[in-house]
DNA sequence: GTGAAAGCGCTAACAT
DNA sequence: ATGTTAGCGCTTTCAC
């Protein structure tokens, strides 16, 4: 149980070099203040010894971890691992490295999870997450204490964090424009988690180009899912037996759009023929979903890097302000929707 | 850049609560030999000044790290992100986190990730992988050095480290078998790359189920894809193009099944009725691709927590033999087969 | 350009 | 049951 970590020290190569261990520790840190002549003497001992600082007794005598704290929701979904992927890329470039927070946690355990990160004395933290907050004390005390945050897929309003997004309420507004432009104008839609900060974005971007085109707003051709895909097929149902006509469904993500499909079809309605579908993600699978859907493309990966990007940049310069910087969806249209005739 | 954690730290609880530093130390480590009101008092003193020891100064000082390493290799695949999630959770509990590594480095990265892992004291690293693999010299080294791997996904014969994954062998065998049993004989199936042990091993059930079945293995109905949507597209358009006859499909997973299931479809071959298609790992889209896809299911988060169980257990017990831990899949019927029927 | 001394916050081993 | 003394391996500060 006692572990050993039999490892060079600096001292180690000190000695073998024939030089001081604060010399080591430049030539370790690359400062210019070193001969090249004893640099080189040191590197070779480095490489002879096969040494490695030990980035604990670094993180203690420096107070810098170089660790990075990454909080998020669920890796069930592909945005959220999209983003993770590139998180953690844009992390690696720059010397740090993440901790997995919490995957999966509930609301209230997420003040646990940051403590632990606290103790292990992460830099700053990736916040990944959908929404669902009313308080975010804890958020606000972590940054109080010099510990930088930054958010992705939701905010709230006022709180002094960087967040890197999607411009959901233009997504939602074209995925809809895309549906009006093909003349329909009987648009159900099937929205996210009404706590999602995403889903009331995209829901009102639907509104608003429902509006432009003179269209009332009609509650009931909504309905509200839980991302998933099982969630699109219940919704779909819920609105199908309210015997409701419609012609056109803008479904929030691509999950419960595949979902809202197979309702559709096993009521003997086919997509796009008889009604129209769009999604939202553009996740790998909707290429190949039948029909191949439509959707509005979001840059997750970049969105991870842009996110990590910022947090370094916040770490490394603690003046800098906060920023919010939106990404717009990019509307891919494949063989989902087809232009309104009446039937 | 110069960052602070003007936390506070061990020698002023010892202070507020009018005690020395050790005694502070082991209530936090809940020692036994503390006196119940001493310990009463630290405890108040602890939450008066909200003291959070510093994990790098513990780590130091105890030669623990309770840090874990995860290298894995795609995030896009779920079956690695729920691995992953399974690993997490299993962490926490036993007091633990994962450093990210690398999500999809190329394997000439992996010692370098690993090097970076060995810098942070990680006391043992998990590795999520398909395989790849002719050396495992790094891996070797570094449990050489006490640092024990556990792996998921892949093995190297003979290699020491405990792997904790699904018979791939009986899960393509049952995949087959489940084919066969319906009637068909001439079965196409499409791999994973050539050189993933996965791959290989369903590819080995296969052939078994065949040989059973006294089925003469025919290379011509073989494709082998990349594990990706579109690379299963591209098989069975080569394998349609050769104009083979075959009555069944056994893709070896359920992605590569959806790539498929759409060339088929754009040659006018529908899905069961002409084409019986079986899939593997029971992704949620699974259940929601048309037709909904039968597969065989890999229980992917139990195998994240078995392999961050035996991975813990390795490092807090070093005397612990590697071993080998297989899970079994289960076959899901849904609606993508269908007894055989000559045209 | 290089070295010596001090200390980061904690635990381990021994005291008492 | 509690305190004292040494470090853990490194960076920092300040000499030279």
């Amino acid at each position: 149980m006692s572990k050993l970590f039999p490892s060079i020290t600096i001292k180690q190569v000190a000695q073998e070099a024939g030089v001081s261990i604060q010399t080591v520790s430049r030539v370790v840190n690359n400062r210019y203040d070193v001969a090249p002549e004893t640099r080189q003497r040191v590197q070779e001992a480095i490489a002879r010894l096969g040494y490695q600082p030990n980035a604990m007794a670094r993180g203690l005598a420096s107070r810098r971890s170089r660790t990075l704290g990454l909080i998020t929701q669920d890796f069930n979904d592909p945005f959220f691992t999209q983003v993770t992927t590139g998180a953690e890329q844009e992390a690696h470039e720059h010397g740090y490295f993440f901790m997995l927070g919490s995957v999966c946690c509930e609301k209230e355990e997420e003040p646990k999870y940051l403590r632990l990160l606290t103790e292990r004395h992460v830099e700053g933290v990736l916040l990944i997450r959908g929404g669902g907050f009313d308080d975010a004390d804890h958020l606000l005390k972590l940054q109080g204490h010099g510990v930088p945050v930054v958010t992705t897929g939701f905010y709230l309003p006022g709180a002094p964090f960087t967040v890197i997004d999607v411009d959901n309420i233009d997504g939602g507004w074209q995925a809809t424009r895309h549906l009006i432009d093909n003349g329909h104008r009987q648009i159900a839609t099937i929205t996210g988690p009404k706590n999602w900060k995403s889903a009331q974005d995209r829901l009102q971007g639907y509104c608003k180009a429902l509006a432009e085109a003179g269209i009332d707003y009609n509650e009931t051709l909504l309905g509200e899912g839980s991302w998933h895909h099982r969630s699109g097929y219940g919704a779909i149902q819920a609105i199908l037996s309210r015997n409701l006509a419609f012609s056109a469904i803008f479904a929030q993500n691509d999950r419960m759009a595949i979902g809202a499909i197979q309702a559709l079809r096993q009521h003997g309605l086919q997509v796009p023929e008889n009604i129209s579908v769009i999604g939202y993600d553009d996740l790998p699978e909707a290429e190949f979903a039948s029909p191949a859907l439509s959707t509005l493309r979001q840059p997750a990966v970049e969105i991870g890097q842009a996110a990590t990007r910022e947090l370094i940049h916040q770490i490394e310069s603690p003046e800098a302000a906060p920023r919010q910087l939106l990404y717009n969806a990019e509307l891919i249209v494949r063989n989902s929707v087809l232009p309104y005739r009446s039937m």
